[in-house]
DNA sequence: CGAATTCATGAAATCGTTTTCATAATCAGA
DNA sequence: TCTGATTATGAAAACGATTTCATGAATTCG
């Protein structure tokens, strides 16, 4: 491998001169430009990037957290952002927390060896009392879930207001016995929102819940299929069910034609994301802006990396839109 | 940020004794194992892992390629490579190739300059001649898609017999009349093979063929729908359909069955992937062993990475499996 | 014309590790 | 007790770039 040194020695001039060549410094004359330029082909020259990073002590790396890349929602949010990273000219690594802490943490020490410049967090297991320190490492931007705690940029979606649009709109449609199937994990501040928005929708209507309509851990298709097995057990099963997500959607939706019930008039289903699937099975859903979501957080955390600054607390809230199908 | 010098100093001892604890070299008397390990925790040190990199002359990181990440089969293969990775103490680049040829030479650039210690290539856009070349700067492992000319490991099915097997399976249970619904990327070996066997089963089976039922660049649901808008309008339309992802079987199945068609009375489908959709539509498919696939392919990478020998050609051909549902 | 800028280049320091080489101390065997 | 291996440590080189500093030439300015 030709180095910086062999690329001078062939043009007959100094490393400082062929690295200003490289980097595109002023104070060069065209003539040696063109020495520069040549002996870099001629040796099929590349700068050593190692080498760059540790002398900028900057290494164009980004770290995305996700869950799991398999979840629609989270690929959509990798897929924008690692289009726009490659557009700044950075690179992404991409880390699956699987929802375990440990997990998180270990990934933390990314940001702390200085292999990336920085870290977006898509999802949230430790109490952020446990990620603080490594802000001192280097910038991190919170996107979708959030923290009020996180003294960081953080994008999302008031997810009280997005439950709550779903639910209104169960309620408009006359539906008054509500069931309710999410995640609801515990450490995750969207969980709880989307729960506050539901039952606010039910109070605000004077709607009663019961206790028995609600199904939690619910992620997957399968999940659904679950769900819709303990729903139709219940001797007063609700008319219509909130549920996280559009795969937890459909798989109730399956499962309850499978059992040869219609939807929605033996039950409505609203899903959540508008997944291509969404429309597939034809369910109401709740639209998330991912696209808008990726691009800014990636945005915020060039912004970050390249201004050197401390990170201050700061939001971007994002609407949601009802997208209306048949299963409501 | 303390470095190893100011370890060393704090221990009162070398910079080399330290990075000996560091990595874990014999010859240290315990004494100064815990003075030095003390001295860490001190200043909370921790290795540049960009110092390391540039001594070591490796970065412990892996580029994957894929055409885009919100492809499920592609999700999934990267799931389970990360996975892998973080067990073998290794990261993931994600290289999104977006199907173009400048994209995916450009992350090319990656082995280049040594920010990666190999590729894993799921899809492959350039001529091989073009990839060569680069082999030069690491190991790389092709695996899904193949090349005939590529001196490398390659973990991947053959294509050929599986929509040999999907064809043959439309045929015996009576249809004649077949359809043919696929991507058909130029470059791909997977497109080229999977009419192969397409093509085979046919004419093993004596059945023509016709050109009208052919339909090409089909990759998402939305292409499924527009398929479909071309076959309904036939004079003589087919009654089974071969597809080339369940994404896009899904959106033939919901099309038709928007239209008033019956699946599989009036239009038979049989999908690609065994994704969670497929189970949803009840659609008949193709099962590929992604996680078989994915774990072969980081192993041999692995493998590559720490024997540093160059790569041969080997062919690691994995079996399909049909899945037998009720749109077929 | 002399002084102050601006332009152009190279030597050497620097980034933070790991590795090689040298050296001293300890131990085992004859 | 001497020899040779083994154990333990540190000084210095190496990895391959960028950046600082110094210096000289060319240009501008009053």
């Amino acid at each position: 491998m030709a180095t910086i040194q062999d690329v001078a020695k062939r043009a007959g001039l100094s490393r400082t001169t062929v690295s200003r060549v490289i980097n595109e410094h002023p104070y060069v004359t065209e003539e040696k430009k063109r020495l520069v330029t040549r002996a870099m082909q001629e040796l099929n020259y590349v700068p050593n990037s190692s080498a760059r990073r540790l002398r900028r002590q900057q290494t164009e790396t980004i770290a995305v957290y996700v869950p799991r890349i398999t979840n629609p929602f989270f690929s959509h949010l990798v897929e924008v952002m690692g289009k726009e990273a490659a557009k700044k000219g950075y690179q992404l690594i991409l880390c699956q927390t699987r929802y375990k802490k440990e997990h998180e943490r270990s990934f933390l020490e990314l940001l702390k060896t200085k292999q990336v410049d920085g870290l977006i967090l898509t999802s949230i297991e430790n109490d952020w009392s446990k990620l603080e320190p490594y802000l001192s490492f280097g910038p991190i931007v919170v996107c979708n879930e959030y923290s009020d705690s996180a003294q960081v940029p953080s994008v999302y979606l008031n997810q009280i207001e997005g439950s709550y649009l779903g639910t209104k709109h169960l309620i408009d449609q006359g539906y008054t016995k509500i069931g309710y199937c999410t995640g609801n994990h515990k450490s995750s501040r969207v969980s709880k929102d989307r729960k506050i928005g539901f039952l606010k929708a039910l109070s605000d209507a004077g709607i009663p819940m019961k206790e028995e309509w609600f199904f939690y851990n619910a992620y997957s298709v399968q999940d659904g299929f679950a769900a819709f097995k303990e729903l139709k057990k219940l001797d007063d099963p609700p008319q219509a069910v909130f549920t996280g997500s559009d795969e937890v959607a459909a798989g109730i939706a399956k499962a309850a034609f499978d059992a040869g019930w219609r939807v929605p008039e033996d039950l409505a289903i609203i899903g959540f994301d508008n997944q291509p699937l969404a429309e597939l099975m034809d369910l109401t859903t709740i639209e998330q802006p991912i696209d808008t979501i990726a691009r800014q957080a990636m945005k915020l955390m060039v912004e970050a990396i390249q201004a050197k600054k401390p990170l201050k607390r700061k939001e971007v809230i994002l609407p949601f839109q009802l997208i209306k199908r048949s299963s409501t």
